[in-house]
Order: C-alpha cells, then structure tokens, then sequence
DNA sequence: GCTTGACCTAGAGCATACTCTAAGTCTTAA
DNA sequence: TTAAGACTTAGAGTATGCTCTAGGTCAAGC
C-alpha cells in the first residue's frame, strides 16, 4: 500500500512518462507526494488506473475521461451525469461488439478463402466486395 | 458502376480528404482515373474500402493494412503471409471480444452503482478497485 | 565522499491519421 | 460567357496521446 511510480509503471504497463502525463491532465488527481516530493501511489489510484483503462479502451478519450473524474470530484450533485455517462458508453460498447462480429466474420471467411489457395497455389478471383 | 470520390465519401462515411490520403498512402492502389484526370471509383474498390475499415477497426495501422495490399499485388508468392495476416488479425479480434466482454462488465457494475447512488442521493464509499 | 539509479519538472519532439488550404482545371447550367 | 460547384495536386496544419530530453534532487551502497 504506497507504490512508487516505477512499480506503478511495471503493474500496469504504462511508462512513467505516461503516468505524470496523465496526472498533468488530472485523470490521476489523488496521488500524494511524500516530503521528497515523490508521487506515491496507492491501491485507490491503481482502481483509477483501471477504470482509465477501462474508460480508454471503450472510446473515450482523455478529455471525456477527465470530465467523469471532475464530476466524481465534484460530488453528489453530478450523480446524474455520471450515470448516464456509464450508460452512454454501456451502449458503445454494445456497438463495439456487434462491429467487431462483423469484423470477425469478414475475416474467417478470408481465412477460409486464403486456406484454399495456398492449398491450391492460387488465388480464384474473388469479389472484393464479399 | 463508376463513382465520383465525392459520392464514394457519401456512401462511406469518409471524407474525400481521406479518400484522397487513402489513395496517397497506396491503400486504393485499384483507382483509375479519366481523361480529365478525376478518380472514377469502381464497386471492387469500395470492396477494398470495406476491407480497409474492417483491418483499421480490428487495430492494423494503415502501414499494416499498406502491406496486404502490397503483398496482393505481388500475387500468389504472398498467399502464405496473407492468410497469416488474417490469423494473426482474427487472434487480435478475440482478444479485443474479451477485453471488450471485461470492460462491460465493469460498466454494468457502475451502472448499477451510479442508478442506486441516484436514488438515494448520495454515492457510498466505494472501493475503486472493485 | 562519490557514484548509481530512481525520482522530479518543464517543455520539446514524435507518430498516426487525418483535415484543411491554395491555386488551378473542368463541366454544366443560366 | 460566366459563375457555380465538384474535382485536381502539393503541401501545410491539427488533434490525440504519448515519448523523450535536459537539468536537477535525493537516498543508498562502495
């Protein structure tokens, strides 16, 4: 419990760099310093580093990310804009998904294809549209 | 049977800025042009611009997506690398479902957080790391 | 005491993928 | 014939999200 930025770093896969930028643009506004000066992390803000991940990962950018953690900051009273920001990116995700079905089967059925024609030396002349 | 770049950014979305930079970075190397120097879009190129968006929506770059079609163009000698590519891609794809599946999880999670949290007025106390 | 190594800040630099501008051509319709 | 509107190229500019550098502090071990 009181992580330095290096440990912080080696965890979660980000650089160093990357954590002070994201502190910089305040998605990490609860880190303490010790008397060096030091950032010293905690398992809290390792969570927040999750859900940034999270948030991140499912099309939110920094800026969007960072009006969320204001509002938490901001307490009771944006409860509402919190909520629905959640439910707004459950829905992106829903989107996300479908698309990346799509995705899939356009992919497997190349994979199909491609199997047969190095199996056969040669690719038949095929609808790019398929 | 024939698109002008402008009704080609109507139909998908892009801007015939990209289209444009697409065609600049050798991702539309299948264009012709007339003889008044317009590009004159076929519908197998419009295939090309869905496979394009279906590679860039599973996380190839544009470079990645370059060398497919570098190697189509070199023909039957690339089938193997081709047919990997497309392994390889799919691999990514499942993972993305996953990470996708993980993200919404959390998500349904704070919803129900948030929606309790605006009934009663107040957000309790969470663990971040939840 | 001195070096090493992890940390600090401020700010510059970079990769990706656009996005736009300037200056010009071509077609079409009033 | 002239003005509008869609197209052309070359190249500059922008947004996002890092990524790195310079110059410095500080604690631990030789």
């Amino acid at each position: 419990m009181g992580y330095t930025i290096g440990q912080v770093a080696e965890k979660t896969g980000l650089s160093v760099h990357t954590l002070r930028y994201y502190e910089k643009e305040g998605l990490l506004p609860f880190i303490k310093k010790n008397s060096a000066g030091l950032r010293v992390f905690s398992d809290s803000d390792l969570g927040w580093l999750e859900l940034i991940e999270c948030l991140k990962a499912t099309g939110l950018h920094l800026k969007g990310i960072k009006q969320y953690i204001d509002w938490y900051i901001e307490g009771d009273s944006t409860l509402q804009q919190r909520l629905d920001m959640f439910k707004q990116q459950k829905i992106r995700v829903e989107q996300q998904m479908a698309e990346l079905q799509k995705h899939m089967n356009k992919i497997n059925y190349k994979i199909e294809l491609y199997t047969k024609a190095v199996k056969e030396g040669t690719l038949h002349p095929e609808k790019e549209t398929a």
